[in-house]
RNA sequence: GCGACCGUAGCUCAGCUGGUUAGAGCAUCGGUUUGUGGUACCGAGGGUCGCGGGUUCAAGUCCCGUCGGUCGCCCCA
């Protein structure tokens, strides 16, 4: 095997089709996200602990033991972001943007999580995000699930993929639930699993989506949430479905639905496939009006969702890969500076093309033609004398001279 | 943190119940073609068989450990 360093477990080096998929996910959200006038975000890639620890909630597995914290040279607790949700919440108050309320961000870029690596998973992973942080309105939620979907559509892959709906309530309905959740199960101790009944004394709401067997008899007869809706609450749920249908967005009703983080209310949601393995969520958000208030701030409704790049990336349709219109093919010294100096105003005029560093003839067309090249422009010391090139379609193999001045305008009419 | 499977050239893999100098395809480089690619043919370089220990006359092949990979559980995008 190779000696030297190793890449570190969990992280990617992506090169090739790879790079090519993760662009077009990432092209894709980008041109989707201007289309609903989301404005691009910057935020750093760590933050105070406390950002994250406050926010996420102190029990979950991503702050006990999947974060990526360190001291600073100062001392400070810092940590790699696991999510951008809190970082951007985070910049929100500290960057006083409520004066811009409501706020439509987008961003993407790397997230940390330590966690043991499997299909779709990684521990430094790549997510797109969408959140709208000062709006109580359900017309937000739509706006955010049907720019999802669009996204979705953009990709091709709406195919595979389900939304799933569910609301959480507001915080007195999930309160009045999640008490009738600790009862039911409770009284159903003796049938559940271990993992579940450590989820009893952790996130109760969390038993409902037990993939264990065992559990689901207790799981499928618990008490649902929606006898436990405010009629605020009801109403807001309704509102958000009838805007998805307005707006023709296909979703399935899944009461079963929770969210493992503390911060969220009413709307959850997850995209989810049966083409990734148990990597079945490829995108998910929902509502979280309690956030920037458990981070010291006002009171402040707020809606997003986060997407990851890769499960995205492995799902859609290999996508065509860049590749230049022409290869300068040199012959000799003359030449050679000649075709640097041709190439220069190739690019200058918008048209892709390449060069070999070196090479004789044959190697560059070979390399021209692997990859993909459309002409060969060759140039010897015949051609130089006469002033043109010989440029060769690598399609059809036909041949033509053209005058160096013309090159160009010769490469973008064929 | 737990479980299962896997770890041989740059890549994908073969190597029968342990037995002389470990193979193939692709890729790379060179040649058939000293100014013409994509096809074909010939040739070359490249591996302490993840690492460490053990069993044996003998281990890529068996056993133990360790590291890494893959998939699943937990959790989550």
């Amino acid at each position: 095997m190779s000696k030297g360093p190793q890449r570190i477990r969990g992280t990617q080096d992506i090169w090739g089709e790879e790079a090519d998929r993760f662009q077009a996910v990432v092209a894709a959200f980008e041109r989707v996200r201007r289309l609903y006038a989301f404005s691009r975000i910057e935020i750093p890639v760590f933050e105070a602990t406390e950002v994250f620890a406050r926010s996420i909630g102190e029990t979950t597995d991503i702050v006990s033991k999947e974060m990526y914290s360190f001291p600073d040279r100062g001392g400070d607790s810092l940590t790699l972001r696991p999510e951008f949700t809190a970082g951007i919440c985070r910049a929100y108050l500290s960057e006083g943007w409520q004066q811009h309320a409501p706020l439509k961000l987008a961003t993407h870029g790397p997230v940390f999580r330590y966690e043991r690596p499997q299909k779709g998973r990684f521990r430094q992973f790549h997510q797109l995000d969408a959140e709208i942080i000062g709006s109580d309105a359900p017309a937000a939620d739509v706006e955010l699930l049907v720019l999802a979907d669009q996204l979705l559509h953009e990709l091709g892959i709406q195919d595979g993929v389900t939304l799933n709906l569910n609301t959480l309530g507001d915080a007195a309905t999930r309160e009045a639930w999640r008490a009738a959740l600790v009862e039911h199960f409770e009284a159903h101790r003796a049938d559940l699993s271990e993992d579940s009944l450590n989820r009893l004394e952790k996130n109760p709401l969390r038993i409902l989506d037990s993939k264990d067997p065992r559990d689901r008899p207790a799981a499928d007869s618990a008490p649902v949430i929606d006898a436990f809706l405010t009629a605020e609450a009801a109403d807001f749920f309704a509102a958000v479905t009838a805007g998805l249908d307005a707006a023709g967005v296909a979703w399935t009703r899944n009461g079963s639905l929770v969210r493992g983080l503390d911060y969220y209310r009413h709307t959850a949601f997850e995209f989810i496939t049966d083409r990734l393995g148990a990597q079945g969520t490829v995108l998910a958000g929902g509502r979280y009006d309690g956030l920037i208030e458990s981070l010291g701030g006002p009171p402040t409704p707020a809606v997003g969702w986060a997407a990851g790049i890769e499960r995205l990336a492995m799902m859609i349709a290999a996508p065509e890969p860049a590749r230049p219109q022409a290869a300068l093919v040199p012959l000799g010294e003359a030449a050679e500076a000649a075709a640097t100096g041709l190439a220069a105003g190739l690019r200058r005029a918008g048209i892709a093309c390449d060069m070999a560093f070196k090479g004789n003839m044959k190697r560059r067309l070979a390399k021209a033609d692997a990859a993909g090249v459309r002409f060969a422009i060759i140039l010897g010391d015949d051609e130089l004398a006469a002033g043109e090139a010989a440029v060769k379609d690598l399609r059809s193999g036909e041949q033509f001279r053209v005058a160096l001045a013309d090159l160009a305008g010769a490469l973008v009419a064929r």
